[in-house]
RNA sequence: GGCCCUGUGGCGGAGUGGUGACGCAGCGGAUUGCAAAUCCGUGUACCCCGGUUCGAGUCCGGGCGGGGCCUCCA
């Protein structure tokens, strides 16, 4: 069984195949801390988590190295630092931890490095005087940037050439620039910005620009030369455009041999923006779904295509999952579970992650689960339970027992419905229909949901 | 203007050229004290027009619609 990834540089799929498989490295790029992450910010790090766990299966869990950083450095963590007299220390400390509990509430491994951009300021300014000293980049009065027509394959990831960005874009100010394209990869810092935003460079005081601190901790973390690089398909340009430049002409080597867009999110409809007031907070939505609703929501269509944030797609995210946790309940038994892999799940997604064919094979194992719990089929039930556990390990759902997903929350509320339940099994023994369903319309009212079975009655919140 | 992606049933969403996954919703049946849950069954879906082919949702061309990027937005 072989991986399958789709290259955004060679725009199919590719066979993966790692420089050393005993040492695969991803790195993906994370997010500038300065206030709360949206939905659409989690994709990346969902989508990228997936590929993530896939990997270390095939290669074995410490023979992967993945790598997602943190932009602590940025104009607008500056301009609210400036607005708030709050130090930007504490900014991107508080948001960025903000960020990986948002993170992790969706099921999201933490990366095995995550770098912070200003602990490698000396590694930017050695690939800049790297740059300057090979005649790919020169100083102006406002920094030093890099000139993009040094480079003969400028543009290869996106595919655009020089001439197309020219012809409607809006025109750059900056006239020390040899190139409307030149970018920054140093910029001298501006009267009254923060003294914790400014640093010595051979060419002035100043801050990094934004492509540099990829190109730097790619380089100090993994290597040269990594596997697998990804993030959003609006970072295919500029940013990763200029990763590639600056990385490619300082070292000259290959920065990464493949590159993984996903797509964007629309909210209804519509593109997401702040001025139609939709952008949805991954905090916010925590507060109104499990963590697993979100993850199931996002993985519910493949990752490179655009997916429509609705409403009903939580909802049927939600009843999906109902239905995989009670199969999974019916099936739990003492709940041992030794992990089976002889389920489909994988090999869906060894074809450049087909999240929703993998979800499929998740709902061919919950019938599966239901036949064998109706057959009371011992053998086949342990069976399946273990590679239901062990297929939702693989997406990063089906992380908590049944009980805790159906009936969890207030322990001494869940004693008490516990106990009414019990009266009403008792009730039915009695033929005291009438109790019965008085205590099932009780229950129902405050929305929880009896499932009698063969067995005795069980409950769940719904 | 340039580059790129996309258009499948009520909804979401797969699909290697050959009797159209899967889930949600609906309908019928089984089961159930009645329900729920579960199981079984069930759907005149592939934007339009040409072309290639014995055969196209699947390849090619042209339209129409939607979306993204074109200097710091996942």
């Amino acid at each position: 069984m072989t991986l399958r990834l789709y290259d955004t540089m060679a725009r199919e799929k590719r066979v993966f195949k790692p420089q050393d498989p005993s040492r695969v490295t991803m790195y993906v790029c994370g997010p500038t801390v300065y206030n709360y992450a949206h939905i659409g910010n989690a994709r990346p790090p969902v989508v990228f988590d997936v590929l993530r766990r896939l990997l270390g299966h095939i290669y074995g869990e410490d023979a992967v190295i993945y790598a997602r950083n943190i932009t602590d450095v940025e104009d607008k963590i500056i301009a609210s630092s400036l607005e708030s007299g709050e130090a930007i220390a504490d900014i991107t400390r508080k948001y960025a931890d903000i960020y990986n509990a948002d993170m992790a509430s969706l099921n999201v491994r933490a990366p095995d490095i995550e770098p912070w951009a200003t602990k490698h300021i000396q590694g930017m300014i050695r690939i800049g005087e790297s740059l300057k000293r090979k005649g790919y980049a020169y100083v102006t009065k406002d920094g030093l940037y890099f000139q993009v027509d040094q480079m003969d394959d400028y543009g290869k990831l996106s595919g655009r050439k020089q001439e197309d960005n020219e012809a409607g874009a809006r025109v750059a100010v900056d006239e020390g620039k040899r190139n409307p394209s030149d970018f920054a990869i140093w910029k001298f810092a501006k009267e009254g910005e923060p003294e914790e935003a400014i640093w010595d460079s051979p060419w002035g005081r100043g801050r990094p620009g934004w492509h540099i601190e990829c190109s730097a901790m790619i380089k100090a973390e993994l290597g040269d030369t990594i596997d697998i690089h990804g993030g959003g398909i609006d970072l295919t340009f500029p940013h990763h455009e200029n990763e590639i430049a600056q990385s490619e002409c300082a070292h000259g080597e290959t920065l990464a041999n493949y590159w993984l867009h996903n797509g964007f999110l629309d909210m209804e409809g519509e593109k997401m923006s702040k001025s139609l007031g939709n952008v949805k907070l991954v905090h916010d939505l925590a507060k109104d779904w499990p963590g697993e609703v979100l993850r199931y929501a996002l993985l519910s269509g493949h990752y490179r295509a655009p997916l429509d944030w609705t409403r009903s797609l939580l909802e049927q995210s939600k009843t999906s999952l109902d239905r995989i946790y009670g199969a999974l309940r019916r099936v739990w038994g003492d709940g041992n579970v030794e992990p089976d892999d002889r389920h489909g799940v994988r090999a869906k997604l060894m074809d450049d992650l087909n999240t929703p064919l993998a979800l499929a094979e998740l709902h061919a194992l919950a019938s599966e689960a239901n036949k064998a719990a109706d057959e009371k089929n011992e053998r086949a039930m342990e069976t399946v339970r273990n590679m239901l556990v062990d297929a939702g390990s693989a997406l990063g759902i089906l992380s908590m027992t049944p009980a805790q997903w159906e009936q969890g929350g207030d322990d001494d509320d869940s004693a008490r419905i516990d106990a009414m339940v019990q009266a009403r099994v008792e009730a039915r023994a009695n033929k005291d229909w009438a109790e019965a369903d008085r205590i099932r319309n009780e229950l129902a009212a405050e929305g929880i949901e009896i499932m009698d079975g063969g067995g005795g009655s069980t409950w769940r919140r719904v």
